[in-house]
DNA sequence: TGGGAATTCAAACCAGCGTTTGAAAAACGC
DNA sequence: GCGTTTTTCAAACGCTGGTTTGAATTCCCA
């Protein structure tokens, strides 16, 4: 576990989770990994055969945990009513705004792949990202329960997309012409109003459902 | 107007729009643009000053002409109930993935800023994107005419991001586990679906504002 | 403890990028 | 038509990526 060789891997890791989930794939650099992991720059040609691999890594890695804290909650929703189930959903895409842990580290890796789709890696997203699309569509059923699965499906496509906009744009939204700082207490209110839309609209679904 | 000079510029104007609509500013190479519109690779630098110059150039021209589809259906807007007018805008964002023209170019620019900003321009876009960020705000205020600004704000924000998750992953959605295939008819009922949630959610909102 | 394998390291390599250069060609005004 | 300006062009430059190399070092187990 600890051995020498284990300890470079995994700091390289550490270092790589970080700067991927901040600036994407393109937008971090193998130099730049190994100045943070303070490592030698074959390093990761030696652990992991390449950028590729080394992303590949990270993201299953990111998958892993984000599923394992999906299906942490996923108890926890069944005791939920679908409302309070579904502004839980939308609260955690939003909590890598303020929170900097490592499940907001994944969900923002996630995020990268939902909004630019890296081209290494379709086979593992698809794979990985099973679970977690999943947990999006047993959420829409609760609203749409006679719905066909083709609406679940862009029910739940919809409902992964819908901050995806908050989360890229943190900077740029404080700024003019739209100034939305984003304090804990701003995301927390944003997450309100976004559920409550979200809940409406779903709602209303289900009793006019054609 | 048709000066010889004119010509190249507007061949590698032409170019860079497709180029950057299709791939976004870091996937697209000054080498790839001068292919595609067969000009010198000097040109882009002589006419333009630089990539981002040009890069300005194209996104100035295209918010322009998306201010002015704005506008012109700013007029419809107004005859239709809000209901409509929220399908329409819907509608013109998923526009893109059927039609191939200048307009739907233009939205797939926008969404590229909207989703991963452009380091180089934020003032432009913070400038030119403000009609269209407009056009958001009235229509989330005819769904929320008690709301204060902020509210009114997030709605506007959250309208604008609404579909580059589908603009964004054509090809991946089509694939398993999701499997959705974008054709017009499909297009066209995924614009109807998600019209109605918003609706419903925006709707039943404004009723019940605290 | 000795020897072979695993790991680190500094340095270089190579490809692609945006940009610059300086001369050749074309266009323009008189 | 001529001299000047504008525009094109092929080539190279400098830089930053990811990757490779081959020797030096460290680790691990017989």
């Amino acid at each position: 576990m600890t051995r020498p060789s284990e300890v470079t891997r995994d700091r390289i890791m550490k270092a790589a989770e970080r700067l991927f989930a901040d600036k994407g794939y393109d937008g971090t650099s193998i130099r730049a990994i190994v100045a943070k992991a303070r490592v030698n720059q074959a390093a990761i040609n030696y652990h992991f055969g390449g950028k590729d691999g080394l992303y590949r890594e990270v993201l299953r890695a990111a998958f892993r945990g984000m599923t394992e804290d999906q299906l942490a909650h996923a108890e926890d929703m069944k005791t939920l009513s679908r409302e309070e189930a579904l502004a839980a959903f939308i609260r955690r895409q939003l909590r890598p705004l303020m929170a900097r842990d490592e499940s907001s580290r994944h969900m923002r890796l996630f995020n990268w792949e939902t909004v630019r789709p890296t081209p290494v890696l379709r086979a593992l997203v698809a794979e990985e990202a099973a679970p977690f699309m999943n947990m999006a569509a047993d959420l829409a059923h609760r609203f749409l329960p006679d719905a066909d699965r083709r609406t679940l499906t862009v029910a739940s496509v919809w409902l992964i997309g819908q901050c995806s906009i908050f989360l890229r744009n943190r900077e740029r939204l404080a700024e003019p012409p739209v100034g939305l700082e984003m304090d804990d207490a701003m995301v927390e209110w944003i997450a309100q109003v976004v559920s409550r839309w979200l809940v409406a609209g779903l709602g209303a679904a289900s009793s006019d459902a054609a």
